[in-house]
DNA sequence: GTCTATAGGAAGATAGAC
DNA sequence: GTCTATCTTCCTATAGAC
């Protein structure tokens, strides 16, 4: 249901967010950053915080391609966990600027509407259900949903840090390859 | 630094934070907020900017504060270790004031200044430190250094799913506690 | 130090032509 | 579907009196 337009829309919103924040993303430079004029983004989605609602799902669905790419690379279920869970922290600018916006959406749904609050919560459960599926691959007698709940929130958590500075890359890296096998050891 | 009037001013803007974000946060609407005018706000934080970066270092000793506190209820280290990470996931007003304001501190570091940026690093470093040390006390054998970022990530990712409706409170401290004992449990 | 009143400027949103 | 032009609202910041 979003026709090219919007795409070309989204993708410069999300490099607008990256760049400047949900809280920083004015229409107008946005329009800039498209090419296009402020009036075809109201025409294509009503109004700012449509704007902002349907940018958050092309998120999640990048965030979903880019996962399943990086399950096609591993060659077994523990490399398939691994990968699942690390491609959210590289600095591709592709990542990079997904990673950011999906901070941002987290953020601001603080204080939003019920409405992007539920899309956020549906696009979490979805991740967690299918690393918890990842870590039953490798030990099928772990207690799955508590530790793919974890182990996403941590990445959140490490991503959040690398992003604002309190945390080296490499080093989030190192702590969640560390978290992924304290979660497989434990019963 | 900070004299009464300033004080009053900034636990009304932290209550206008957790309310609204710092991005929803309106000069007339704190000072409505603080019982002042707006005029008195600019006297004494020159402008918004600064008004929100002294905000968050009041935010961050508080939190210092509510952390020595739930410490001192504790009566044995493990006790101690768990009161310190639990502390931030309470619906008690004062804690999801300042776990509101504090996430947001950190998810407007992405795009703000390095002197605010650095001030995070710190206030968080000071953080993981002090949790490490909390570790050792439960099981000196532990690389409590890695446990310890790991954790306060997790924390900071849970409290943010938690204040974004992504999941309830309970199940996050649930979570959290499991996530305690994998990490002691743990070599 | 503190207030009232207001200047001045963004930024979201729309009207109307093509 | 898309643009140019503009309206209106809202908000930061200051001037000036007390």
């Amino acid at each position: 249901m979003a026709s090219d337009r919007q795409v070309l829309i989204m993708e410069a919103a999300v490099r607008v967010i990256a760049r400047s924040g949900v809280r920083g993303l004015r229409v107008e430079q946005l329009a800039a950053e498209a090419g296009v004029s402020t009036a075809l983004i109201y025409y294509h989605f009503k109004d700012r915080s449509g704007l902002i609602r349907r940018t958050l799902d092309f998120v999640s669905d990048r965030a979903v391609a880019y996962t399943d790419e990086a399950i096609a690379r591993a060659d077994d279920a523990r490399g398939e966990l691994e990968q699942m869970l690390l491609t959210e922290l590289q600095d591709t600018p592709g990542v990079r600027e997904n990673s950011t916006a999906w901070g941002e959406l987290r953020a601001s749904a603080v204080f939003e509407s019920d409405d992007l609050r539920d899309a956020l919560a549906r696009s979490t459960r979805s991740w967690v259900t299918d690393v918890a599926e990842a870590i039953r691959a490798v030990r099928p007698d772990a207690n799955a949903e508590d530790a793919a709940e974890r182990l996403t929130a941590l990445v959140e958590g490490l991503s959040e840090r690398w992003l604002s500075g309190s945390l080296a890359l490499e080093r989030a890296r190192e702590l969640l390859r560390g978290g992924i096998a304290v979660e497989l050891d434990a019963g």
